[in-house]
DNA sequence: GTGAGTGATGACAGAAGCTGTCGTCACTGA
DNA sequence: TCAGTGACGACAGCTTCTGTCATCACTCAC
């Protein structure tokens, strides 16, 4: 085994993924993706909780990106408008968008991991509540706005993806008319 | 081993779930559970995917029960309006109240369950969503009404737990309390 | 009744996920 | 140069989950 080589975490997420994609999650093993990174099985467990943690290395990156954010936004912001500015600021695109798409496709195609993405998007939804409170947001308003922000920042990123874009533009627009359909929807009697 | 006893996936149910509030999830194994059961670890599997899946036995009878409740909602009604009032008249409760408690008290002390409980809920959203699509709704409106409807429900829903109610009485009440409490949020500028 | 299904179960084997432990090696700093 | 530190390999072991086959209770023609 070639030992020190560096850059161990990003060896073995790479592995991974391209073996989740040759061969699907649950016929690549854990060994596999060690060999592959020129490691051990044990030294997986090492740097990932579980086999499925790997593909969910950005996700305290991106929570942070985004209560930074909401942190930066003018005080006195309702709380909806405050999560849409934040989530309008954030770049949530560390990896390069080729990498995510591909992560997106292995994610969607395997239960388990569909189930860690949902526990993970919990986490980023208790860290927004949560930034929500510290700026006098009251407790039930502050999820409501959450559930609320989250929706519209779904339907805004399904369309954003779904078209050929360069950079951030016109992701805010796509926010703001999602949010726009969102209030319809909830307005309609 | 007693065999046919009867009632077996109850038994192992119940079994499991008393392990859990014991001795913790993660302590417990399959094999202990089957035992409690007068069973064996083999046949656990074949009365559950899996060791979380013991928790969640009364999912799918849930999901149709909402969704029989939509369909019985006139015709016409916008899509939000549909999902309240299908919730009002869906009696949630199969299982007694303290059976109910226990269970949420175990999952929500245990990662694995949540994640599994997540699935859940997002199953269940999509046969809502998929419901009101039958019904005319268009695609994007059908999401965001369920994602709103939900996020009314839970916060109903929670409010009714913290009390102590007799039956299904004052529920339709908190779900128009809460929606007007998400109009308020949403319509917040 | 009696023998042929049928379905639930027990028994056994085994792959894979995950953890504990200890020794080894590369690197660092006094 | 030598002790400390951290990453790693090697090994053992438990647990989860699956495949396979024999066995037992029950049912239903005949």
């Amino acid at each position: 085994m070639a030992r020190w080589e560096g850059n161990t975490r990003n060896r073995l997420e790479q592995a991974a993924l391209a073996l989740f994609e040759e061969q699907g999650y649950d016929r690549t093993t854990v060994a596999q993706i060690a060999q592959r990174a020129n490691l051990t099985e044990r030294s997986f467990y090492r740097w990932f909780a579980d086999k499925r943690e790997v593909l969910f290395g950005g996700s305290q990156e991106l929570e942070t990106e985004f209560v930074t954010a909401i942190d930066a936004v003018p005080p006195g912001t309702p709380a909806l408008p405050t999560l849409l500015a934040a989530f309008a600021t954030a770049p949530r695109v560390f990896r390069p968008r080729e990498f995510l798409l591909r992560r997106a496709a292995v994610i969607a195609a395997n239960p388990p991991l569909r189930e860690r993405e949902l526990i993970k998007l919990v986490t980023i939804s208790e860290a927004l509540t949560s930034a929500l409170l510290d700026r006098g947001v009251a407790p039930e308003t502050a999820r409501l706005a959450t559930d609320l922000g989250l929706s519209v920042l779904r339907l805004a990123t399904e369309r954003w993806m779904a078209e050929e874009h360069r950079d951030g533009k016109g992701f805010p627009e796509a926010l703001s008319a999602a949010a726009a359909n969102l209030l319809a929807v909830a307005t309609s009697t």
